[in-house]
DNA sequence: CCCGGAGTTTGCTTCAGCGCAAATACGGCC
DNA sequence: GGCCGTATTTGCGCTGAAGCAAACTCCGGG
C-alpha cells in the first residue's frame, strides 16, 4: 500500500521536496480507505481517534445544531488535511465529514501525532497552515454574512467552490461534484428558493448554466461583479 | 521587569505548574507595554511582526470590509494570547486589535516562536488550543447567523460577553468593559437601532439593565432562554 | 454650571428574502 | 420505456429587521 500513496503524497502541495525518509516516517503508521459516495468518514461529537487526508474525491463538512438545522462549513479537495482535531487539542469532531463522491481517504491514529509533528515538522507545519486558513476563511465568512446581501454571498460561495473545486470545460468552469441548491442554501444561510430563484436569473444573464446538481460558470468576470455588488442592472 | 510578570504568567492557565526554567525561556525574549484605551496594538494588513499576551485590560478585534463596514471578530481577556499569526503560517494580521480599556501587553517578536515552541511545548500547544477553539467559536457563529434571528444572535452576543467578561455586581453580572449598542450590533451582524429596541424591551422584562456603555444581565436563565428561543411571550 | 458631542431611544416606512404551496423536470432503476 | 423519487422552478403573501429621521440623555470639559 505503501508505494501507492508514497508517490500520490510526495505530488502534493505542503509534502513536496521532503526527503523519502520523512516520507516514510509519514505513510507508516498511515491506513487507506475508501469512502463510497453519502458515507461518513466520522461524526459530528464523536471521539476523535484519527486525522485524515484526502486523496481523492470531494469531502463536505456538515454541522448539525440541536434544533435540526443543517449547515455546510466547507469542502475538503484532494490533498488537504482534515479532521485534524487533535492538532488543536480537541477530544471530538466539531462537525461530520460527508463523502460527496466516491473518496479514496489516508487516515493516521491521533497517537501517531505527536511523533509525526516532531520528527517531520513540516508535516505539523502544513496542519497549522491549513487550520489558520481555515480560520481566516470562517472569518471572512461571519464578514460576509454580517455586511452583504444574499445574491452577494451566494455568488462569493459560488465563485469559491468553482476557483477550489472548478473543473474546465467547454462551456465554462463547473463545480467538479454533484452540488444541489440545497447545498449552497445551506453554505450561504440562505434557502434553496433564493438560491434556485437567483442562479435562473443568473443563467438569463448568461452568467451561469445550471442543472439538476450541476453548476457552470461561463462569465466568471460578471460573477466576480455581483459578489462586489457593482453590477449596473 | 521580568520578576513582575513572571508571577503574572505563572498564575494563567496554560502556564501554571511549568517549571522556573520553562518560564525563564519564555520571559527572556518578551517585552511588556502599556496600551491606553483606544489605542491600535497592531493594525489589519500590516507585516505581523509579533505575538501578544494580553496581561491585563480587554482587547477588541476588528475587521474592516473594503467597503468600510466594520465587524468585531472577538474580544480578548485577560490571559489570552492574540495576534498569534506567526503560530498558523501568515505573515500579515487579519485584523486590527484595539485596547478596549487601558491594557497591559506582553509581546514576543516573531522570531522567537520556533525555538520558543521547540523548548517549551506547552506554550505551542496552548496556543494551538486557543486558535482550534477560536476556530470552533467562529464556526459557532456562522452557524448562528445562518439559522437563528436576530434577538436569539444578540442574547447569545451578550450570554457569551458575560460568561467570558463578566464581573458580579449587586444587581447582577456586568460586562466588564464599555460597550456600546452599535459594539454589539458589529457582533451579530445587525443594527445599533435593532440592538437598542431589543435591550429596552429586555430591560422591560427584567433580563438586563443597561445604561451608556454598559450592559448587566440581571436573569441569566430567561437570558438563555431567548437565546434559545423558547420563551413563552 | 453650562455646552457640545457621543451614545441612545423611538416612530415610521420600506423591502429583501422567507415560508408556503404547487407545478414541473430530470435521471436512475426495474 | 415507463415509473418514481428527488431536485428544481415559480407564484404569492407576509414580516422581521433595515433604513431614515428626529428627539433625547448623559458625561466630560471648559
Amino acid at each position: 500500500m505503501p508505494t501507492l500513496d508514497r508517490s500520490l503524497i510526495a505530488g502534493l502541495p505542503g509534502f513536496a521536496g521532503l526527503p523519502g525518509e520523512a516520507l516514510d516516517h509519514i505513510l507508516t503508521p498511515a491506513r487507506s480507505a475508501r469512502f463510497p459516495k453519502d458515507s461518513e468518514v466520522f461524526s459530528q461529537d464523536a471521539e476523535a481517534t484519527s486525522f485524515f487526508l484526502l486523496l481523492s474525491g470531494h469531502i463536505r463538512v456538515v454541522r448539525t445544531t440541536p434544533a435540526g438545522d443543517q449547515v455546510i462549513a466547507r469542502y475538503i479537495n484532494e490533498g488537504e488535511l482534515f479532521g485534524i482535531a487533535v492538532a488543536m487539542g480537541r477530544t471530538t469532531y466539531p462537525a461530520s465529514a460527508v463523502a460527496a463522491v466516491d473518496c479514496v481517504v489516508l487516515s493516521w491514529p491521533n497517537s501517531a501525532w505527536p511523533d509525526l509533528q516532531s520528527r517531520v515538522p513540516a508535516f505539523g507545519a502544513t496542519a497549522y497552515q491549513t487550520i489558520g486558513a481555515r480560520l481566516q476563511e470562517t472569518q471572512s465568512r461571519v464578514i460576509e454574512m454580517s455586511t452583504q446581501q444574499v445574491e452577494q454571498r451566494i455568488a462569493s460561495a459560488v465563485l469559491r467552490l468553482v476557483s477550489q473545486s472548478g473543473r474546465k470545460t467547454s462551456e465554462g468552469i463547473e463545480i467538479d461534484f454533484p452540488i444541489t441548491r440545497q447545498d449552497i442554501a445551506e453554505m450561504t444561510g440562505t434557502t434553496l428558493h433564493t438560491v434556485s430563484r437567483l442562479l435562473s436569473s443568473w443563467e438569463d444573464e448568461g452568467i451561469v448554466k445550471s442543472g439538476r446538481q450541476k453548476v457552470t460558470v461561463t462569465d466568471p468576470h460578471t460573477l466576480m461583479l455581483v459578489a462586489e455588488n457593482r453590477r449596473r442592472k
